[in-house]
DNA sequence: CCTCCATGTGACTGGTCAGTCATATGATTA
DNA sequence: TAATCATATGACTGACCAGTCACATGGAGG
């Protein structure tokens, strides 16, 4: 997943920290608010830069949000890239530390964040999708790590692979939604994170006496 | 919880059947939009009122909005109640029964279902624990229901009751959001929803083996 | 018939928005 | 100096919005 050159020439041509100034503006207004919601004026008034401007940079509202939201992407991307091979040896020790970093990098950026958390929740299922589309999603790690871990017996064959990273990734989700917005609080709710986790692990392990 | 007063006594002296239409159509309005970018502008067009009419109705867009949205919960909840009460032998086939149920309710009123969506995707946390202090949300029966699958050895009591909770709700809501979109096809996912419905009933389960 | 009152009305206010464009600025090159 | 070109500007357009209010309507009671 490349950030494709979506902004005009004239973005690139401008000194790096002004245009880092441009995105992280315009990200904290697209956490603030959805798609649709999200206002140009407010960027460019608080950018203290004419909105003409702006125009001269990205072709339009939406050409500005697919940078941002892509931009986002590649950043957490990179960051929890490393942790698929960090326990490859346990899967559950594994998703574990996805889910603390998952956690970890919203923590440390909530604006990335709510920017993704607002791209996931827009009523414009047709724009997602095209940014999707030229994003590429990929799960191809945990696939793999799940395959790896059941060769090793440590899930159960019984399993849909699918069905799993459904369930891994709708309660990632979920606890992501439920207690990010509650800042300071982790190590408060460090306890039932873990039992949450817990429950998934059991749902994915072999039992001894039965089945397998 | 009861739909309490909240529009204006002209709005209950309307006949029954144009009352009914306000509803319907403020709902179709909040299903398609989030409370922010929903029009009522577009809701007296469609209903071929004068805008006046609807501030003779309700106090503003905020008071038509929470009696849409507790008008929604009111039917969905009276659609759901018998559920957990037609299964109290087999925790599984209940657990199966109330996402089947929650996904027929929602398949069959698509727009309740999508006027749910955008109140728990809404910007405004605000305005969403109003309207939650104001309905008492109560999920009661699940750790009745839990406790007696306990008690019965049919659920680990290794588990947290809590825990259950959030994986099983966290999965319903990302099943409805997931495939609720897509019309007519339920019989396609119907065995990947199995699946899932397994993962989370493994999670579940005392295993005969080891541990308890 | 007239009065009264609940209800209905829609033009209007003041606000916000995305996007445009004629014009200005300022640097580089001839 | 003059010409050229990339970039910056912000007033302006047309559209939409929530909410208001002076006035219209129409039925019930005197």
């Amino acid at each position: 997943m490349e950030v494709v050159l979506l902004p005009q020439q004239t973005f690139f041509n401008l000194p790096e920290e002004k245009r880092q100034k441009v995105l992280q503006v315009a990200m904290e207004e697209f956490a603030r608010n959805t798609y649709e919601n999200a206002s140009l004026s407010r960027i460019v008034n608080k950018l203290n830069i004419a909105k003409g401007s702006m125009y001269q940079y990205f072709l339009d509202k939406k050409d500005l949000y697919k940078y941002v939201v892509q931009s986002v992407y590649k950043q957490k991307r990179q960051y929890l890239q490393p942790v698929w091979y960090k326990h490859s040896q346990d899967f559950y020790q594994l998703l574990s530390a996805y889910y603390r970093s998952s956690w970890q990098y919203a923590q440390e950026h909530p604006v990335h964040h709510r920017v993704i958390a607002n791209f996931w929740n827009s009523r414009d299922a047709e724009m997602r999708q095209e940014i999707l589309r030229e994003k590429k999603m990929r799960n191809i790690e945990f696939f793999d790590q799940l395959e790896q871990a059941m060769a090793r017996g440590q899930v159960t064959r019984e399993l849909n692979p699918e069905a799993a990273w459904f369930v891994y990734h709708a309660v990632g989700r979920a606890l992501a939604d439920n207690f990010l917005e509650v800042p300071a609080e982790v190590s408060q709710h460090e306890e039932f994170i873990n039992s949450v986790l817990h429950t998934v692990r059991l749902g994915l392990e072999p039992r001894k006496g039965n089945i397998q």
